[in-house]
DNA sequence: CCTCTTACCTACTGCGGAGTAAGAATACGT
DNA sequence: ACGTATTCTTACTCCGCAGTAGGTAAGAGG
């Protein structure tokens, strides 16, 4: 616990990597791209600035390492949460009990990805916007193959991907309120948002639709 | 036409208020807002910067007063496009509608509602957060007497917040998804997010809810 | 025609923070 | 011991841009 800890330096350039990307994450995280200093994310990485430039490059470069890097995280915990020899319904459960895992135990990846990386229109989009489109392929996947299951053609593709886009918006935001209650367990959010979506996609497949009752045909 | 119109100056304050706020969504909403630069504001509204300064405030007092601005005009939308004398279910229908019906003739001021708020951490929240929390009362609302007419009580008021929190959500990115699906009708995508939520949650009120097949309790 | 208020402008200042130059200190090979 | 490569720092520069000082002109009222 000396102050004069100052002996410890020397550290190999991966490590440092490492620490530097942990610290943008939370810096990021806490102030947003734009409000967030460089000068921040060298103090909380407890290295001096030159050394970030050095070892990744610009803000906008170490951003986008962060984005990536957390991404891939996100989607590794979803998909090494499934097993890919499970009916369309059960994968879409265990995808979404890992993605709530996952949140719960990484708020600060949760808050880069889903509120900074969104806003900044510029050269993160396409990483993000390439991770989201995974994303929603991979439930628009498992809605296909459940509603084929189920008897219905493809011929409603389209229908299909403005449901998983809709899935993982409804993900998205329910996650955020989930900040605000924790101590509501993971299985409990992940059994609502699998209820609302399968259930109300369930029907839809099988023709239980839900109408307009009178003349609002508009 | 001619570039000397020189002579159209000196306008009441009103004017020239409302000129610089349609500026001001214009510009926050496709540079974001610590991209955005007063200076453009002030070309695009046709001023002077410093009028922008003596009229509304600040940089962060001009975008508090877009949010503000845009945020109402989106609810009176909502809220004017339903007929309160309705089943909860049509109610939740005709407002999805507006919604989107907003969306589909204001991208400009979804984007800065959407993207931008939501980004900044600031002042700003509160603005948003209000409209947001208003939003999802609302729905909320619905929702629980949808419940009750449907025979269950309201001793789950935090699952149906949650699905409030869900609905709004998808709604924010399915209209997100629609902006680049241009030739769907409101009426189709509005009735997709309908169907989504509503029968979902009707399955869930009336008992057939989704569990997983095996031992899968966690 | 004179004056007072209000709309409006050009042309600056100040600062926060991204990015860097130039060098110090430590490990490592021989 | 002696270079040499690598880690790491202090101490700057430089620029974009928010915010302003100070001035001009156009109506209104006498």
């Amino acid at each position: 616990m000396s102050v004069d800890d100052r002996r410890v330096k020397r550290l190999p350039r991966e490590v440092r990597e490492k620490q530097i990307l942990d610290a943008a994450v939370q810096v990021f995280s806490e102030h947003g791209y734009h409000n967030a200093a460089m000068d921040e994310v060298s103090e909380v990485a407890g290295v001096s600035k030159p050394m970030i430039y050095a070892y990744l490059g610009s803000k906008e470069d170490l951003f986008a390492a962060c984005i990536r890097r957390e991404a891939n995280l996100l989607m590794e915990a979803i998909v090494g949460g499934v097993s890919a020899d499970l009916e369309p319904d059960m994968q879409l459960w265990m995808g979404l009990r890992s993605f709530f895992e996952f949140v719960a135990a990484n708020k600060a990846s949760w808050r880069v990805l889903h509120r900074q990386a969104i806003a900044q229109a510029g050269p993160f989009s396409e990483e993000l916007m390439g991770m989201r489109s995974r994303a929603i392929a991979l439930v628009d996947a498992l809605l296909v193959r459940g509603a084929t299951r189920k008897g219905m053609d493809e011929h409603s593709t389209t229908s299909t991907e403005a449901m998983a886009a809709a899935l993982v918006g409804a993900g998205e935001s329910l996650a955020d309120w989930w900040l605000d209650h924790p101590e509501i367990p993971t299985r409990v959010v992940a059994s609502w948002l699998m209820n609302l979506v399968w259930m109300g996609f369930g029907d839809l497949v099988e023709g239980t639709t839900w109408t307009p009752s009178a003349d609002h045909a508009g």
